[in-house]
RNA sequence: GCCACCGUAGCUCAGCGGUAGAGCUCUCGAUUCGUAAUCGAGUGGUCGUCGGUUCGAUUCCGACCGGUGGCUCCA
């Protein structure tokens, strides 16, 4: 006599089925099309395998492969395909975690040595074998004692298996010969995977601790058809085609050397410019927002880093101390700077402060010095020498919402400017804070009131605040949608606090203002290299270290073309002229290869006619002839503009 | 920092136990060209650094320096 349970599907029916019953079968009395196609089974909210009895009463959505989840179970899946492989070809690999990751998967092996490539593909090809073995994903909830007795030859399942509280389900998954303590859920069975490439192998400390040993962690990318999965290929190699460090090279950007020193950039004249061009906007719109420029010295006291608090935190990342100048005690050492907040405290201490005079907005493009561990250097995203364009506002409580309205403000403006995408987050009151809990409310609440008076949305990360006060961080999204942390704008009740800031107020006491740190473009090595990527190195005209190339035909026209070549000069466009002794075909491949905006070619016929042949990146007309007046007139334009196109069709 | 891989001319790369090669770049010569590589010649390397093995090392081994990928998107 078997019960029947209730299980209600997506659009509102309800089925009467016998206890234990599957999602699948429940799927194929629905069909046998979406039998084919099901996944998994979204049971009560959570995802299912296909294949695990349902008892009482359910909501029951059967998953297919248009839904996100359905990626993450095929991938957890290949997962553990990956681990049968390994198994089979290294008996005393031992198994660490196999998740499913954004785009893919891997799996983490203690082995007596690292995978080489040629391990990678041997395991690809066991892998293949394991699919054609069409083996079912079973599972099983079992006791302790019992998980136990199966993992007793795998001491970091057993590790995991302690972490266990008591009553908490223990499910393992069996598929062929491989066994894993796993949640699940998993494919019906492995042949459900076709499409997957192992992609590389690396070291990863067992649960991510650098105090315990390393293991060997093999990623891969699987995919329900090939053409998710070429496509996913493809760009991967798009992103290296965008790569700003290979981009860097190629247009003689910028360059790190061994002679300088790692995490060290050298840039440019080309892409020095493009920091000049950045500088600039963002000077010359703070200027306009009553910030106030300062500068400060690169190196300064240690004494000044341990009162702010940096030193004891973040000793490690710094550069480590050095001796005074001759005949100083030798007791001063002084350290080459992490961060400019302390210097821009002691200006606003420099002189005393009234309520009236706030807020105060110190603001400083400056290069600050952190000793990055090596292995995190990556070109121009994590270097050691940064040039942050820093601003720290000291302001009244009742000032804050108001001040980071207009950040967010600028922010925007910014970020427009160059097209970018952008993810905002409010990350709130963390563990692990200073400050009471009043304070705290006001601040947020500070911060969640500018946010939605900007009418923008915004995510929460919960206890994601600095441990001194509320943070609100922005991650650019470049254009093959990868992201990187840009603006950050931090409330801090703590320093002001450390190093005795005041105002007087009203009231003629002395009050502790607030500091406001923030980075509109993070740092400039970091926005420039995010840049590159997302233009693939074709930067807008205003970026554009050379905005125009005058190309004469012949010796002819060389003269003409210095002419042109002067011309803009003088209305402030940045222009060369290639009259090597080379084809013009050489010269028009070697100028679009450098991405410069703007070929003027010159010849005869444009010499008498006082105009030039304009080839415009990207347009679609591939030449047009202008007059040089009116080309000079237009370009001007869209530079002043900071416009995005190069030249707009009329 | 840790693990793996890599390090040959300015750049991209080939080669390999018997003391180095291509293309591009650069220099010179010829060519004066109508929109993505004209032809020829030449310059250029202590094969990342130091040590070891060897009759002999760029090649094999070790250390160091540098680069690259990765280092909990939780069983």
């Amino acid at each position: 006599m078997s019960e029947q349970i209730a299980i209600t599907l997506p659009d509102g029916s309800v089925r009467y089925e016998p206890a234990g019953v599957t999602a699948r079968a429940v799927a194929e009395a629905l069909g046998s099309r979406l039998a084919r196609a099901a996944v998994a089974a979204r049971v009560n909210g959570a995802v299912w395998d296909l294949d695990r009895p349902m008892h009482g009463d359910t909501t029951l959505e059967i998953i297919t492969q248009d839904d996100p989840a359905a990626l993450e179970v095929l991938r957890h899946s290949a997962a553990h395909v990956l681990a049968t492989a390994v198994r089979q070809l290294f008996p005393e690999a031992n198994i660490g975690f196999g998740p499913a990751i954004q785009d893919g998967f891997y799996y983490d092996f203690e082995v007596p040595r690292p995978f080489t490539p040629e391990d990678l593909q041997a395991i690809e090809r066991k892998m293949r074998e394991v699919i054609e073995a069409d083996h079912r994903f079973v599972r099983e909830e079992v006791e302790r004692d019992e998980a136990q007795q199966r993992f007793r030859d795998d001491p970091l399942k057993l590790e995991r298996l302690e972490e266990f509280g008591e009553g908490e389900v223990i499910s393992v998954y069996t598929s062929g010969p491989f066994v894993d303590l796993c949640r699940g859920p998993h494919l019906t069975s492995t042949g459900r995977l076709s499409h997957f490439k192992l992609l590389h192998a690396a070291g990863a400390y067992w649960r991510g601790d650098s105090r315990r040993q390393m293991l060997q962690r093999i990623y891969g990318t699987a995919w329900f058809n090939k053409s998710d999965l070429d496509t996913y290929l493809h760009q991967l190699e798009e992103a290296e085609r965008r790569d700003h460090r290979v981009l860097g090279k190629q247009l003689d950007l910028f360059s790190v050397q061994e002679d300088v020193g790692p995490g060290m950039i050298l840039w440019h004249p080309r892409g020095a410019i493009v920091q000049y061009e950045l500088r600039r906007f963002i000077e010359d719109e703070l200027l306009r927002r009553e910030y106030e420029l300062v500068y400060t010295p690169h190196v300064t006291r240690e004494d000044l880093f341990i009162r702010s608090g940096h030193l004891p935190l973040y000793e490690d990342q710094q550069f480590p101390a050095m001796g005074a100048a001759g005949g100083e005690a030798e007791t001063v050492r002084y350290r080459v700077k992490p961060m400019n907040c302390p210097m821009h405290a002691v200006i606003y201490a420099s002189r005393q402060r009234s309520y009236r005079d706030l807020p105060v907005r110190l603001a400083e493009v400056a290069n600050v010095y952190r000793n990055e561990l090596s292995g995190t250097l990556h070109g121009l995203l994590r270097v050691r020498m940064l040039t942050m364009d820093d601003a720290h506002i000291f302001c009244r409580e009742d000032q804050i919402e108001e001040e980071i309205f207009d950040m967010l403000d600028l922010t925007e403006l910014v970020l427009r400017t160059f097209g970018f995408e952008y993810r905002i987050d409010l990350a709130t009151r963390p563990v692990k804070k200073i400050g009471g809990d009043a304070a705290w409310e006001v601040a947020e609440r500070a911060l969640q009131a500018a946010l939605d008076r900007r009418k923008v949305t915004y995510g929460i990360d919960e206890g994601g605040g600095a441990f001194y006060g509320p943070k609100i961080d922005i991650k650019l999204r470049d254009a093959i949608g990868r992201e990187w942390q840009g603006t950050t704008i931090q409330l801090d009740y703590q320093m002001p606090q450390r190093l005795g800031l005041e105002y007087a107020g009203s009231d003629n006491k002395p009050h502790q203002p607030v500091m406001i740190h923030r980075a509109i473009y993070g740092t400039l090595e970091r926005f420039v290299g995010c840049l590159i990527e997302h233009f693939a190195g074709a930067f807008p005209v205003w970026l554009a270290p050379e905005q125009v190339r005058v190309v004469p035909i012949t010796d002819g026209q060389a003269e003409a073309a210095c002419t042109v070549h002067r011309r803009c000069r003088d209305a402030g466009i940045r222009s060369s002229v290639d009259d090597r002794n080379e084809t013009l075909n050489y010269r028009v491949r070697d100028a679009e290869l450098m991405k410069v905006p703007y070929m003027a070619v010159v010849g005869q016929r444009e010499v008498e006619q006082g105009t030039i042949a304009l080839r415009a990146r990207g347009a679609k007309k591939k030449q047009e002839i202008v007059p040089v007046d009116e080309f000079v007139e237009r370009a001007r334009e869209i530079i002043r503009s900071r416009a995005l196109t190069v030249w707009p069709e009329r």
